[in-house]
Order: structure tokens, then sequence, then C-alpha cells
DNA sequence: GTCTATACATCGATAGAC
DNA sequence: GTCTATCGATGTATAGAC
């Protein structure tokens, strides 16, 4: 268990910030060093250059993600239980923090190539044996849950659906008039678009 | 009609090749200058400075990738045809140049005021009145071809079920074990996955 | 139009006082 | 730990010869 200084979390939270908005070419020390009320050199005294800074932000960034996806999977579940759970958490979650994913897919081809381990990290202190999502479609499968799709095509399907509307909202705003996904009820609604639309390819409900 | 010189060209496919990797902050007129063949001081002869570059590059790549889009769409075509063609077609699309909606989705919010009438400009010289998968999507509903779905939410899903594999790929290989786009049969069992789910929620065929 | 050489600005990183 | 001042590298842009 690490100690984290005050100091230390003003920048984290700083340079999450400006890394997520700009990504790591675009942000600039002296943004990150303002914004955390300090200065460069001190920026340089906790992460001894701008990598080291970006690689602990991305890690950090990139297990977020990932955890709060697979928190939203009970064991316990059946699959209608896991859909009717999983896919407004997940859109709730992606809402919140909107750019987390944009950011970590624009930065992961060029990324340091740790990123391999980090991923399995994830999925061992949570005791996956590999993706959970993937897993729990698999299982339903087996048992009859539901008819026998293709497992990762059904992922790609689910997920897409879910990030999409956010990772492509600057575009979107251009090709659907008034699109908006601060809109009131644009999380009810899409979580009902998207539940509707899966069971009626697995004859649920 | 504007004349095109030969170097014109060299940089316009160089700085393609270069911003569509690094984005505008990542890239470098130096390594712009190199992959074309020519110096820098070239580059800044034909294209003022960086931003003018960009900017040209930025343009060219959006109207490619509407243009794409909306030359799928055959208004003679019944609803079925229209999805039957638009599905595959457009996955080869993304496909052939895997980056245009990743570097477009980065660079979207930071992107120059023009924009908007970029997108204008698509519409009117293809003349369509506004999006035409939303019309043909609204049309198809009043004129009784499918039931009334939401035609926002059908459009995100149908878009994000093509567009998230491709732009998420570097994370899915992660996620998904021996996951590729490049895979023997990827694009015809996406097809497949996608027309399956879509006619599930339409009562189709 | 194309080149070499260079000006000018900015950024990451460090030295050194407190 | 925190600051000011500054170095050295790199990047955009331009001047000027050909």
């Amino acid at each position: 268990m690490e100690l984290i200084t005050d100091t230390e979390q003003k920048i984290l939270r700083a340079a999450s910030e400006i890394f997520l908005e700009k990504g790591h070419d675009g942000a600039r020390m002296q943004e990150i060093a303002d914004k955390a009320g300090i200065n460069k050199a001190l920026l340089h005294y906790y992460f001894r250059s701008k990598q080291k800074l970006f690689r602990t932000i991305f890690r950090k960034e990139l297990q977020t993600m990932l955890v709060s996806i697979f928190s939203l999977i009970s064991p316990a579940d059946n699959f209608k239980e896991f859909l009717k759970k999983f896919i407004p958490g997940y859109l709730e979650n992606v809402s919140s923090r909107k750019n987390i994913m944009r950011f970590i897919l624009w930065e992961l081809d060029k990324s340091p190539k740790e990123v391999a381990e980090w991923f399995l990290e994830v999925f061992q202190d949570r005791g996956f044996p590999g993706n959970p999502i993937l897993l729990r479609v698999e299982k339903a499968i087996k048992d009859g849950e539901i008819r026998p799709v293709d497992p990762t095509n059904f992922v790609l399907s689910l997920l897409g659906m879910c990030v999409f509307p956010f990772v492509a909202e600057p575009m979107l705003k251009y090709l659907l008039p008034g699109f908006s996904t601060d809109a009131p009820n644009f999380l009810k609604n899409r979580t009902e678009a998207i539940i509707d639309l899966i069971y009626s390819e697995l004859n649920l409900e």
C-alpha cells in the first residue's frame, strides 16, 4: 500500500483532466502544473518525466474503465438479469466519464508495452480467467439460456451499441440533428432500445 | 476546378498518412516532408502553416468518409435491400481505411469551426436534405416497411455495431482473445451477425 | 519551385536557493 | 518539498540563394 501525498493527488487529478482531453502529445506539463496549482519543477520532482506521468495516468484510467465494466457482472444473475443490470450500468458509466474511452482508444496503439500486463492484472485481481462478458455469454449458451449466437460478435454488438453514442458524440451532433447524450431521457431510451434489440435476437421475454 | 501539382499530391498523401496515425499534435512537419520526399521549406511554400495543412487533410478525410457512407444508399432500394447493401458495404469501407474514423473522432472536438459547414457541403453536394440514413429509416417506418422503432436509436445501433470493432480493435485484442478484423471471414461473419440482429428486431425475413 | 541555413518560439527537464 | 531561473533540444516558420 503506497502513501500518496496531497500534492501528488492534485497532480494526478490535473494530469488526468489534461491528458484525457488533449492526449499525450497535446498535453503540456506547464498546463498540468497550472491546473494542479504548482510549478513545473515540482511535477518532475514527483514524476521524473512526462512519459512516466503519462503512463501512470494511462494505467489508472485503463483500470478504472475495466473495473467499472466488470463490477457490473454478478455470477448469480441469470442472463436476463445480467443484461438488465449491465446495459444501463455500463451506459451510466461511460456517460459519467465520457472521454475515458475516447482517450484510451486513441492512445492505445502508440502506448507502452506494459499495456498487456495491465489488462491481465485487472483480470487476475478480480479473479476472472478471461473476459467476464464473453465468459457470461458462452455460459448462457452452454446452459441453454439463449440460442447459440456467435459470442464474439454478440459482445462486439453489445459494446458497440453502448459505447458508440458517447465516443462519437461530437460527430453525431452533425449527423443526427439535436442529438445529445445529455438529453433528459437519453440513457433510459438508449437502454430500452438496446435491450429491445437484443431480446428480439435472443427470443427473450 | 483547381489544378493540383504533382508535388502537392505527394504532400497531401504523406500528410494524410502521418496525421491519421499520429493526430495533429503528434505529427511533425519534418516527418511529413521526409515521407513526401521533399524538405520542410517546400511544405510551407505549398501550405502556409501546419494548421492550414491539417485543415486541408481533415476536411478531405471527412468528406471521403461521409461520401463513402452516403454512396451506399440508393433511393430505389426497399429497406431490406438497403440493409443488405449498406452493412457489408460500410464494413468494407471502414475496414479498408481503418484509422479515418479513429482520427476523426479524436480530432473533432478541438477542430476548426468550419466543420459544420463541411458537413453541410457534403449533404448538399449529394442532394440530401439531411442525414440520408436517418431519412431512409424514417421513410421505411412511414411506408409501413418496418415496425415503428425509434429512428435515432436505430441509427446509433447500426453505426455502432459497424464502426466499433475497427475503432476499438487495439483494445479488443486484449479483451477478445485472438480477435482481429483481418481474420479471413471477419467481414462476412460480422455482416451476418448485424443483419441477423436487425432482422430479428424488425421482424424481417 | 526547390533547396540550405537559420531565426524564433516552446517545451521538457534540471540546477540550485530556500 | 517547493520555488525561480535557465539550459538544451526540438519544432514551426522564414530568408535568401539557385
